[in-house]
DNA sequence: GTATATTGTTAGATTCATCTAACATAATTG
DNA sequence: CAATTATGTTAGATGAATCTAACAATATAC
């Protein structure tokens, strides 16, 4: 069973792996804040325990059984964050640190306790979707707000940065998942975004947050 | 901050104190289920934190800082218990282990909202108290179901032990906190008793589960 | 009140997760 | 392609929490 320690690094793994399923040990350094060294003594204890490949000088890449064992971490978590937001009134801003810590719980009639009370959700209160009880992952390709032309209408449905800072910005706007945005103009100059949505007939998004905004197109 | 294995240590303490604040280091040992030397270079480490008082060759003795941040823990554990019993359906046996971990998770809001959504119980599922947000605990005068004589009635109100084997014990046995028990006869030789409640009309009872079973005297 | 048993302590080793300093390889770039 | 920069590795140290073996103090018991 892997350590606390280990869970954390598998899961950076699995977030930071590229299309082919590799990871720099400085990337992974950097998003566990800890030095390389580190980084390369536990990649060598994460291979032991066949969670993951790893070659000197190579970038390392998870085992089917270390992606497996990431996922059903991640399904933790996001179903910690769902459950916290839809049964104990949280706010989607409150719930990624405490969920960081109860995916660590070893209990899986929690988990699936929390599953059946909210009917098998699919996503998290976030938009990101939760992996199946064999931690398959569904792939759902949302496009980016930064990519849709004006006067298309879509919904907000997930954010590729979950960050507090990002979903008070957020919350202060008035936008949450199922929003409905229509697209009204482009500046050319930053790549700024004009949109409508609810009662707020003009609101100006920046590129920096478009890029973050995972939508679907609205087809009437 | 204590950490999770400083908390556990506090939490033994907590419960193994004598009437005068005491705690033997073979008892904590024993309690912790680590060696001696273990216990002693800990008893040391958290001397230097301030969580209790340690002198060479003598029982160590909590820190009035050591006893709140002990009940507070032992806030978080029995909120926990209550919450998945009482909305999220578990069992009373099923609940211990799991609160065991997240006893340790550290979130004030999280244990705020449970204690909220079950309007600030006083007890837990195995009715235990549970210590206030100062760490003050509440100290109920139960008696032992084994104390009582014959053709008293008296009210289940709480377990002097809550080991999983025992709970489903009391589950097969259809006893509850709450359960109203007419004691009939004791018997002189094993000091067992013999009880009648609900659809129970006589059931025998060994002096070691009547000592475990905590009761109010009901008088009419 | 000495002998024995119990309880507690010291010393030294181990494992895990981390660090810094120094060095090695690989990638980038003029 | 040689020089520089970026990335990765080795060696050795540290602190936390644990262990065993050996020893010391206290308590108990005849």
């Amino acid at each position: 069973m892997a350590s606390q320690t280990e869970e954390n690094y598998l899961k950076s793994l699995f977030n930071l792996a590229n299309p082919q399923g590799e990871v720099n040990i400085s990337d992974l350094a950097n998003q566990m804040q800890v030095s390389m060294p580190t980084v390369n003594s536990m990649v060598k204890t994460l291979q032991k325990s066949g969670w993951l490949i790893y070659e000197k000088y190579k970038p390392v890449t998870l085992t089917p059984k270390g992606q497996k064992e990431a996922a059903l971490i991640i399904r933790k978590h996001r179903l910690t964050e769902m459950f916290l937001v839809n049964k104990m009134g949280f706010g989607w801003e409150e719930v990624h640190e405490i969920a960081e810590q109860i995916e660590h719980i070893h209990a899986p009639k929690l988990f699936e306790r929390m599953d059946e009370m909210m009917g098998n959700p699919t996503i998290d209160p976030h938009g990101s979707p939760i992996p199946d009880k064999q931690g398959r992952i569904q792939q759902i390709n949302y496009l980016s707000l930064s990519k849709i032309k004006p006067l298309q209408t879509v919904i907000l449905a997930a954010l590729a940065n979950s960050s507090t800072e990002f979903l008070e910005f957020l919350n202060s706007r008035n936008l949450s998942l199922g929003t409905e945005l229509h697209v009204l103009s482009k500046e050319g100059y930053d790549q700024s975004i004009v949109v409508s949505y609810l009662n707020h007939p003009g609101e100006t998004l920046s590129e920096k947050v478009c890029e973050k905004l995972l939508v679907r197109i609205l087809d009437l």
